[in-house]
DNA sequence: TTGAAAGCGCTAACAC
DNA sequence: GTGTTAGCGCTTTCAA
């Protein structure tokens, strides 16, 4: 077989006799450019099946039609499935994801926002798993626009998407308080924008009804998104050691609510008889558990679909007041949450 | 604060009053400079926080630090773990790794490899969709290696990393009739490597024993990846409608797993008392479920170690025979596969 | 041990 | 409409 070296804009265009600009602009689209000249030019790229190298056009032209996602784990179904959409939606407009994943350390982090820089992405997608803003100096130091997801920081001046979490941990309790329950508990994350807003969505709530939440009923925890099984089980421990223990939980995320769920039933308790449980994600295998787990769903597609516009906008656009979206979460109602 | 221009070789070696070479060669830890000048430029480099523009030294060297990851579905916790541990394996080597999804399109795919080709990757990793080898001649014409996981040609000569799927398919086959099963059911997939060696994995089991495979035995099923637990319940139900229904049945994946046994118990039947389900993949939620469930795990983690670094490898070497490197699976037996 | 020259494949600005 | 010139930031080759 005849293994063809890779065509290049100036083989068309000593081809057909014109300059390797006239066959650049063709390809580009450009205007200025004869019906009968365009006509040939791209007849003869077509037979050539001529593929624009991207090094070189990026390199001229300071744009790489790239864009750069930073994530903490991959394996979490939510980032998988933000990754997913958002690469759906930067496919049709023909960018390309680097994909980075920090591991959950500010250290990897740092490093991967430098990879992604030197490798001249138009914008970069990041839900930091930084407790300061550090890393984002580095940024502020470049032209590239960036973007928070699913993590802001409210005191960088960003862009950000992510679900409204305020509006989560609100929902789960008001369902919560709404099946009857009063003495409602809370394992919550630590160090994270979605954490803090779940946590005040939960106290806003519990007060607006008058409910008293003592210290002990929020319980604190690290590695929720890793091994969030092991760190649900622990804290609902907590929860069920205390003197009077809560009747419902509202958990950080889902992996929590199993864990805490698989601790309860441990205890020789019941969930949701004994003690009402809600998880946050809605995860795709909630239905087909042991105590079928109530969850709420904060719309992880649209999300992806969300940034990814807002992504190609910032792109052509990068000088603009920050924008800060949130999409409003759905309450998802199964049997970790039935009324008594 | 102010705004830096990204600094170039340029500025460093105007700074220092040598050639940009000079500061390249450094750069590249090139031997054949003197230690003075060494140290004077890397002190340099720091001070500036220099950052080498990789679209540059691409397009001058033709290595572009970057692997291609083409999966079918992100959303998959195989492929999700999988693009985890390889990119950990490749951020070791200061690679970046840029992920398409190809939604388990051909023509997405075709879309998709010659998008990453334009970017001039070093090599491209891919568990491809099609059917057949149409999107392989493609790469033929070009000089990138590339190298297939998950799913295998075998009349491609294509470098391999999978698991044993031959074995997977014996493994949860003798399993089966290890705890007395006799009417043993598979529900498979199609056009796919692992589907067709886990078949063959479990026909070859079943024969071993001397036991018998109805034809309706075997339900070929399409989507067991999107949507693996409406599959499984269908292919189920078709089983379960069967005059003398199997007693056991193993399962393409585990969502496909869970599927089946929600038909099981939806038709009244219990499991593994009435039917032993296994499915394959090993999924951290297998605990949590209504029936926990019995899997073959296929060491995830490590096929994408193992990938990353024969992709490393062909970035080097990339002319050397075919490498077809099989890992072998293990057994983790749960409630749905417990003797009677 | 150092550097000058040439070029990777493309685009931007401006002339014709 | 089309082409010329210049240059993106780096590496490669080869001469000094």
């Amino acid at each position: 077989m005849m293994l063809a070296m890779a065509v290049r804009l100036k083989d068309i265009a000593r081809d057909l006799g014109v300059s390797v600009v006239t066959v650049s602009k063709v390809l580009r689209g450009n205007s200025d450019i004869g019906e009968e000249t365009r006509k040939r030019v791209l007849k003869r790229m077509k037979e050539l099946n001529y593929q624009p190298n991207m090094l070189a056009r990026g390199l001229a032209s300071g744009k790489t039609y790239t864009v750069g996602l930073v994530v903490p784990d991959l394996v979490h179904p939510f980032f998988a499935e933000f990754a997913k959409s958002l690469s759906g939606v930067l496919r049709k407009s023909h960018r390309a994801v680097i994909l980075a994943s920090s591991e959950e350390d500010p250290e990897i982090e740092r490093q991967e926002i430098r990879t992604l820089l030197r490798r001249g992405i138009d914008v970069l997608l990041i839900a930091s798993c930084q407790p300061n803003l550090r890393n984002f100096y580095e940024l502020g130091d470049e032209r590239t626009p960036y973007l928070l997801f699913d993590r802001n920081f409210p005191h960088l001046a960003a862009h950000f998407v992510g679900s409204n979490d305020l509006m989560v941990g609100e929902m789960a309790t008001n369902h919560l308080i709404g099946i009857g329950r009063k003495r409602i508990g809370h394992i919550a994350g630590r160090n994270t924008s979605p954490s803090y807003d779940r946590l005040r969505g939960f106290r806003d709530a519990m007060a607006e009804h008058r409910l008293p939440v003592p210290e002990d009923y929020v319980v604190v925890c690290d590695h929720m998104e890793e091994r969030g099984d092991k760190t649900g089980y622990e804290a609902m421990q907590k929860l069920l050691a205390l003197k009077e223990r809560p009747d419902a939980v509202f958990c950080y995320n889902d992996m929590t609510a199993i864990g805490a769920i698989a601790a309860t039933t441990a205890a020789g308790l019941r969930v949701p008889e004994d003690i009402a449980i809600i998880g946050c994600g809605n995860m795709p295998y909630n239905d087909y558990l042991k105590v079928p787990l109530s969850s709420i769903d904060h719309g992880t597609a649209e999300l992806g679909r969300i940034a990814g516009e807002l992504a190609l906008e910032l792109t052509s656009h990068p000088e603009q007041p920050p924008k800060n979206i949130l999409v409003p979460p759905t309450l998802v109602v199964r049997a970790s949450t039935l009324p008594r």
